[in-house]
DNA sequence: TGTTTGGTACGAAAGTTTTCCTACCTTTGG
DNA sequence: CCAAAGGTAGGAAAACTTTCGTACCAAACA
């Protein structure tokens, strides 16, 4: 139930539900549910379950006025993502973020529109 | 104890050891321990035991013929780590590439020089 | 009203990962 | 030969994550 400022830790479930707050914005346990089960063979009360744990870790906040509470994402999505990025880069590149790129240049599955589209970026972002 | 072609999944700790294996190449579980405690505190039988589980689990192999034994990764470092750069994209972004080497471009944390080194990178990678 | 429906809360079980104690074996040096 | 040092093996405990059964509460409606 802490204020949380420091960049969060979410596990692989926290993660699953973090997506589908960012993408619909503040919803219901149910809401959130029917996105997962779409997903994955998830039962209610698990959901229910881990959005609490969260709200208890001060991951999401819950408005309770209702009686179908709405939980929402604490921290802002990019400030989230930018540190689990960088999290990722440190304990698999050494902190290289160039070397992070040129695997995703060399790796198979990235096709062809998005070598085309980080091209376009690099390019945009060179002024 | 299986033979491993699919790609591994290592928890936090072992991709830890891993990194290690990678960077100085078949060790005993003592060099492994001693790099290891230069970055965390853990204990001797803890590296060993992990070490023994990774071999179970197939991503390490071991040379029993000395009494020290000789420890080293099944699969190749590099498929190991597309494919966990492959689920960090799927899991953070949808698969977009492109999305990633946005967030890495607009991230504080990285760094001037780290920019102009994947600027080169995309400009040699366009011929 | 009272029953069904759909919500929350709680606690415990199950699964996984991490840690370390203890036992035992082998090599080495006095 | 014996003790000390440094290995491996195994099992159990601890910590963390995930799952779900059950109880309970409130709203809707026949």
């Amino acid at each position: 139930m802490e204020a949380q400022n420091k960049p969060i830790e979410p596990t692989k479930s926290e993660l699953e539900i973090l997506q589908v707050l960012w993408e619909h914005g503040p919803s219901t346990v149910r809401a959130v549910n029917d996105e997962l089960v779409k997903q994955k063979d998830v039962n209610y009360t698990t959901t229910l379950k881990l959005m609490q744990i969260m709200a208890d870790k001060g991951i999401l906040k819950r408005d309770e006025s209702q009686m179908k509470h709405i939980y929402s994402v604490v921290q802002e999505e990019q400030e989230t993502k930018s540190h689990l990025l960088d999290k990722f880069v440190d304990s698999m590149y050494k902190g290289s973020a160039s070397k992070l790129v040129m695997q995703l240049l060399g790796n198979k599955k990235t096709s062809q529109a998005e070598l085309d589209e980080i091209k376009d970026l690099l390019k945009k972002f060179e002024e």
